[in-house]
DNA sequence: TAGATTGTTAATCGATTAACAATC
DNA sequence: TAGATTGTTAATCGATTAACAATC
């Protein structure tokens, strides 16, 4: 969370939040909303492919799968307007919202790890579609560095840093086993990257200026399971 | 949320909540400690494999990447029982946690969607790890189907709710595209599965007593480009 | 003007953190 | 007993929902 200063932690009115990661003043959007503009950006994707030009936050917050509250609530931390009893416009918050979620530069990934699952991200149709590149993969596996997936070729480890740098890349995708990947996870913040997407199933350390998301398709299933216990009867 | 009567939202008492599945009486447990369970869970196996046989909550906190109070918070409410001025034994703290998540009976996994990251997917070891087997596959295209991928025969997508029968399984990963999804995931609660794992970015719905988890692997990008536009400094 | 819909405020709810009495 | 550590309560914080005045 933002540093506050002690003593008066109201010091700073609403909406001029210092930014965690650079210090300068910025507008300050919680982490929940940011977590659902993918999903409104993709709503209004939908609805541009069928043609709707106007829409309201009941429309849209339907096709997104959230509340006509939430979604205007979300919308109003970006200092987006739409138009009192008209309504969005389509196109116009189709590209803010792009806008805001950087979809104006390219962003180039590098992918650690790469076995089955980063085989298939690299070749994630859903990356390309969004504005990202792929453009370098990292393997410790001398069968398969080397070889070519995806169109790239696959670099060693000793590489990784160089990798990162050539290739202009500022997020990375770890997709290596549990026990290489707090190792990875150093050397990619070392070479300076600002994200990283975990698939490694434990807990990564970074820096606080380093944003890290984790996705562990094992705990996915588990939480299923808990809630299927329960469903199914079983004591516990 | 858990359905309840009109008039008196307080009538049952904290931690005597009904269970929203089944309406049995249950103990509530918060949706955000459920998603940490998993976490702890494989903390204790690092643990266990270094010989650690007692544990506390700073110790165990520290490798789960959690503060102490919070992983003590979470475990109060499973009324797991660790020993004042002692801390945890890590085998018996294991088992709880095993037996909550479901780690005692074998889950049974269908995948519809074997492309790219369906195949990963349904070789994934951290599935067959945590105690889920995958015991079907299907997928719409005739390539497909018929082949055989992690040592099972792809079937076609008008037998999907007979391989969910057959296969007893009451969980569901979807990995097929966008616009294939809903219908996917219609059919599949139709067949009765009591959990939905979705890759597809799109929002879903299912009825309240079927569990949805989605997971968007561009969203998740796009929320690093978020915080990565801001540290590269960037307006907009 | 009448109807529609936003942007925002206030109320509610849930989650996290801090502190400490209980107790091993 | 003295020291350690839990389980729980209270305080804080953040997120969601509901309601409505502003305004197109």
């Amino acid at each position: 969370m933002a540093t506050r200063r002690e003593g008066d932690p109201r010091e700073d009115a609403p909406g001029t939040d210092r930014d965690p990661g650079t210090g300068r003043p910025g507008r300050s959007v919680p982490a929940a909303t940011v977590g659902r503009l993918p999903g409104y950006l993709r709503a209004l994707a939908v609805l541009t492919e069928r043609g709707v030009v106007t829409t309201s936050s009941g429309a849209l917050a339907q096709v997104a799968g959230v509340s006509p509250a939430q979604l205007r609530k979300d919308l109003s931390f970006l200092g987006t307007h739409g138009r009192r009893g008209v309504g969005y416009d389509v196109a116009h918050l189709s590209a803010e919202l792009g806008a805001v979620l950087g979809l104006t530069r390219e962003r180039r990934v590098v992918i650690v790890g790469v076995g089955n699952l980063g085989r298939a991200l690299a070749g994630y149709p859903g990356f390309s579609d969004r504005g990202f590149v792929v453009a370098g993969l990292v393997d410790a596996d001398p069968a398969v560095v080397g070889s070519r997936v995806a169109g790239l070729v696959v670099e060693p480890p000793d590489r990784l840093a160089a990798v990162v740098e050539e290739q202009a890349a500022t997020i990375a995708v770890i997709a290596t086993p549990a026990d290489a990947a707090q190792d990875v996870c150093d050397k990619l913040v070392a070479a300076g990257v600002s994200g990283v997407l975990s698939f490694a199933p434990r807990a990564l350390r970074v820096p606080p200026e380093v944003d890290l998301r984790a996705v562990d398709l094992g705990s996915e299933l588990q939480i299923l399971a808990f809630h299927d216990r329960r469903r199914a009867g079983e004591d516990g």
